[in-house]
RNA sequence: GGCGCGGUGGCAGAGUGGUCAUGCAGCGGACUGCAACUCCGUUAACGCCGGUUCGAUUCCGACCCGCGCCUCCA
């Protein structure tokens, strides 16, 4: 078993090492609560889901924090308009995302720290950088001075001098140097805040993931993830933080980054308003759906988004539980999956395309083989689709679900079919088709075999 | 201006120095009372121009086009 991850930090494949094989650490940047997300935000929670599956597969013990920022301007200004509490606004938010995320069978990680529980931590870790001589106080903000790290600015491949060359960034003034970052800021009077060694305030946007990694995970993690936007500044400034409060000791062995996803060519934006939340879309497809979508493109690649993927994913999904159905009342055998091509290709940087043909592959020769090589290409095939959350539900289920209120009930359904069946026998196909067209107007499709008639919702 | 990424068949999307990705869609056929499902067969691609090579979609160079990041956006 070889694991091969692109690190970010060297721009490269590289073979996974963990510093401890007993205990794997992944720390991914979680989502600021102020808003429903969107298919971009789902994007790497699907990929490090999928990442998890396969470590917890591999390793003992897998250890996985992803955090919940639930203090933040973003969520200040929404609370502050809607005249709520952030932490109403946060928990609101929270509760629609892990709906989402679950939605789209995403597992609970080991951990989910809030920012705003760990407020302590973030302070301690402050102190040590101002003790240490990497940070300063100035005008009731602690700025992280970036001139005096050795290497700011190596994760994500850019040198102070080119930073700022070209910035059109304004320097506020509490600044010594225009590249440094805020490590605290203060809170006016009617602003959330917390009380500090420099005034009552509130922790600058990078130094939760630090404090919280740092507590939970330790001073080195194997891996840290996230969406590609994150690599600058956010990820760098972690680096920044964690390693000088750390005496040189890295953040994270391997940085892991996916890309974007586009809509119909064009970045996702507000002001395009071209985003597509995750909630809208459920309401049409199931998440599975979605989730196979997301994982129809490798992570690091760009993807371009739009509905005829969604409609192409969901008959590839019917095919493969179509196969499945067909073996529904065969017992798996267990064979070792990790020979499997499916499973190789998710240790080859998560080639998650590649896995996905292989399910298709392993779906056709399970339908074409006969005895134990049936029974083990299935145990192949629900293996290798687990791993990447899909596939997991029964094959009935998936195709007879109703998908609104005003769908046509299942006994209404067994009902029609037996009294086409009597057309069938007395060789009345006129009405026999009749029926079926009728079903199929309300969603209904048949399939008649030697067994008799199966129908799902189309 | 700085740093970086990409251009593959109708759509999506892997991969490779020399038969095949794969899925969805299309086309022809089998099965079926007719369909659906399934099966068999099949069409179709590697931005442009050079170079290296016996041979390049794959390596090298130029060009064209598109895109991302450069302080809080996954």
């Amino acid at each position: 078993m070889t694991l091969y991850l692109y690190n970010s930090a060297t721009r490269s494949k590289q073979l996974f090492e963990p510093q401890n094989p007993e205990r794997i650490t992944m720390y991914v940047c979680g989502p600021t609560v102020y808003n429903r997300v969107h298919i971009g935000n789902a994007r790497p929670v699907v990929v490090f889901d999928t990442l998890f599956r396969l470590l917890k597969d591999c390793y003992p013990r897998v250890d996985y924090a992803r955090n919940i920022t639930d203090i933040d301007d973003k969520i200040m200004h929404l609370a502050a308009t809607r005249g709520e509490d952030i932490k109403q606004v946060a928990q609101r938010y929270t509760e629609y995302y892990v709906e989402d995320m679950a939605a789209l069978n995403n597992l609970t990680p080991t951990l989910v720290p809030l920012a705003t529980e760990h407020v302590p931590e973030m302070l301690d870790m402050i102190a040590r950088l101002i003790d240490k001589g990497y940070a300063y106080n100035s005008d009731g903000h602690v700025l992280f001075s970036v001139q005096k790290m050795d290497g700011y600015g190596a994760l994500s491949g850019r040198s102070l001098e080119h930073m700022l060359a070209g910035a059109r960034v304004e320097v506020a003034d509490y600044k010594r140097y225009a590249g440094d970052f805020v490590l605290w800021k203060p809170s006016a009077e009617h602003e959330p805040g917390w009380p500090s060694p420099w005034g009552r305030g509130r922790p600058g946007w990078h130094i939760e993931c630090s404090a919280m990694a740092e507590k939970h995970l330790g001073e080195t993690v194997d891996i840290h993830g996230g969406g590609q936007d994150l690599l600058f500044p956010h990820h760098e400034n972690e680096r920044a933080q964690s390693c000088c409060a750390h005496d040189g000791k890295p953040l994270a062995r391997y940085w892991m980054h996916n890309g974007f996803i586009n809509i119909d060519g064009e970045k996702m934006s507000k002001s395009l308003g071209n985003f597509k939340l995750v909630s809208d879309l459920l309401t049409q497809y199931p998440g599975e759906v979605i989730r196979y979508v997301v994982l129809s493109a490798h992570y690091r690649s760009e993807q371009n988004f739009h509905v005829e993927l969604l409609n192409a994913a969901w008959r590839s999904l019917d095919s493969l539980y179509g196969f499945l159905r067909t073996a529904n009342d065969l017992d798996a055998l267990a064979v070792d999956l990790k020979a499997a091509a499916g499973y190789k290709a998710l240790l080859d940087d998560l080639n998650t395309p590649i896995a996905l043909s292989e399910l298709h592959r392993l779906a056709r020769d399970m339908q074409q083989a006969t005895g134990q090589r049936r029974q083990q290409l299935k145990y192949e095939l629900l293996g290798v689709a687990d791993l990447l959350g899909l596939l997991q539900q029964n094959p009935d289920d998936w195709f007879t679900r109703a998908r609104s209120n005003d769908a046509m009930a299942a006994d209404e359904i067994e009902a029609a079919i037996s009294a086409r069946q009597s057309a069938k026998a007395s060789g009345d196909y006129g009405t026999a088709d009749e029926i079926r067209k009728n079903l199929e107007t309300r969603g209904v499709i048949l399939e008649d075999s030697r067994q008799g008639t199966q129908w799902r919702r189309g």
